[in-house]
DNA sequence: TCCTAATTTGTAACGATTACAAATTAGGAA
DNA sequence: TTCCTAATTTGTAATCGTTACAAATTAGGA
């Protein structure tokens, strides 16, 4: 695998502490979390790390598509490490958010009603299977 | 068409007149609008209205499901009066909203990957075709 | 009419994010 | 190595959408 720092390299990204340990998080976690999980993940690590400098460097890896930014159910940004295409599925009990691999040809550069799609996000709601069966036990 | 008021009534809400305006409003304008939109909208004809206000009753609507509450793509709460199950494209041109009459039977009531599916959002993104003719032309 | 509960209003507080300018850092030239 | 400069980080204040809260207003029934 890559190291963070090559990655980092091949964007024009200068490969500072602060980058390197909010990448590696990312790419480790895959939680998808928001921007002060990540801070608040860090921040004992790294104890001069600045939130504003979190917001920075999601925003910076997110332009050149390293991360990618997702606005799923609640009023809150939140990224993950670019990969492969895939749906997600948010836990209304525990809140957790799950990858599902599932995808979805049909929205591949398809024209909608005259509309040119470009992009497609599936958002599933419901009840996580362990939720499910903590709730039989 | 049922009347605002006796929807309002069927739901046990009383029917003041801010409660009626706003429900009237997106009943009348399928434009997907922010909670601030709904306010500018209605605040010339009704200048006491306070913006808590439409939260309020925006709450109480959705609560009802009388409203439904969209998280779209950027960080801020659109409603739309609740009519059958349909999808979402935005325009990144002009920022508009379309209705899409799609349907997805794919996640109804459906279990994926042992999670259990109550909800599922569809948002499209992309150039709406009335920009794709304005570039054209 | 009067009373009471529901509704509306204005203001302040909140949380996530951004703007901005000062401080720090790093990397290359001399 | 030292110095210079540009990139990066940091802390603070501002912004934006939303919510909390308590006072003011309103409406409907006794
Ligand atoms: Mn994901
Ligand atoms: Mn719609
Ligand atoms: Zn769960
Ligand atoms: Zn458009």
């Amino acid at each position: 695998m890559k190291s963070i720092i090559e990655i980092l390299k091949e964007h024009n990204i200068a490969p500072s502490m602060q980058r390197v340990k909010i990448l590696e998080y990312l790419r480790n976690y895959k939680t998808h979390p928001t921007a002060d999980m990540i801070y608040q993940a860090l921040v004992d690590e790294m104890p001069t790390l600045s939130k504003t400098t979190v917001y920075n460097t999601l925003k910076t890896l997110t332009e050149k598509g390293i991360l990618v930014a997702l606005s799923l159910f609640e009023n809150e940004e939140r990224y993950e490490y670019n990969t492969d295409p895939h749906i997600h599925f948010k836990c209304t009990k525990c809140g957790k958010i799950y990858d599902i691999s599932k995808t979805f040809e049909c929205f591949k550069n398809e024209e909608i009603e005259g509309h040119k799609v470009l992009e497609h996000h599936i958002n599933l709601k419901g009840i996580c299977k362990s939720c499910l069966e903590n709730a039989k036990g």
